[in-house]
DNA sequence: CTGATAATAGAAACGATTATCATTACGAGC
DNA sequence: GCTCGTAATGATAATCGTTTCTATTATCAG
């Protein structure tokens, strides 16, 4: 419903390339991370580019981001467009989606009391996987 | 309790210097915020001492921090030393402690539920407070 | 096939934070 | 009060993820 028709998104090498090193990869990796498995396959895309499609699909929703705790920007594709938050593993970066009705509705609730509006929350769960357990 | 007496942490004009900035402002603020309010106030202390005594006191829980949607680091000097969690005003960094008892009992069950263990949780809220409603 | 223009990618710029290290100043003991 | 060892300081340089710049390349409608 937004494409006029004549010239617009073009379907490129690198945009598949980038999709599907996101689809490959399971868990939550960086920006850099994903640039440089796309060079172990062989694909030659810029750091740059991989950026833009990060971004674009970030904007479109079809990818997560998150912040590990170095403040690294991290980026999964994700199955539903639903909003959810994630359980993630700070080793190996696995991670499974989590669904957050209770915490929706608290934040709401809380928002609510202090007068405030426009809200909008993180939420981020950093742990260990069963693998990982220390 | 940890001061055997002789020789260790000495107090500074730099240490009081930040923790007064740090009391004095009413919302979460930035290292370099902070620095140039201590310039303003004519007080010379360097951004590498001022990024040392915001560290110090996170670890010590005297201060709060939480990244804002850029990446920055923001600290705040906060009341309690429980846990608690920020709704942030997007506009003027006003901030609201709030308490999260059923947060943190959402996060264990669903960690647990899946396996993790050493979970660590990170809720942030961003809104609008009253004054700058839209 | 061809041309207009979107997309690419390397290099340089950026901005927050951290590391380096010579200098300064606190404060315990004389 | 004065000295000295050492912690603290702070200017500068280095890091590092990310963004901007811009000349070049490649896509796709006609």
């Amino acid at each position: 419903m937004e494409q006029p028709r004549g010239t617009r998104v073009r379907g490129t090498r690198q945009a598949s390339a980038v999709a599907a090193a996101l689809t490959s990869l399971p868990g939550f990796c960086s920006a850099q991370e994903i640039h440089a498995e796309l060079r172990r396959r062989g694909e030659t895309v810029g750091l740059t580019t991989v950026y833009r499609h990060l971004q674009v699909l970030s904007e479109q929703g079809a990818v997560d981001t998150i912040r590990d705790p170095s403040g690294e920007t991290l980026y999964r594709q994700c199955g539903s467009t639903a909003h959810h938050h994630h359980l993630t593993c700070r080793v190996c970066g696995r991670s499974v989606e989590v669904e957050g009705r209770v915490v929706e509705q608290w934040a709401e609730k809380v928002a609510a009391e202090a007068g405030f509006t426009s809200v909008d929350h993180t939420v981020e769960l950093f742990g260990l996987c069963p693998d990982h357990a220390a």
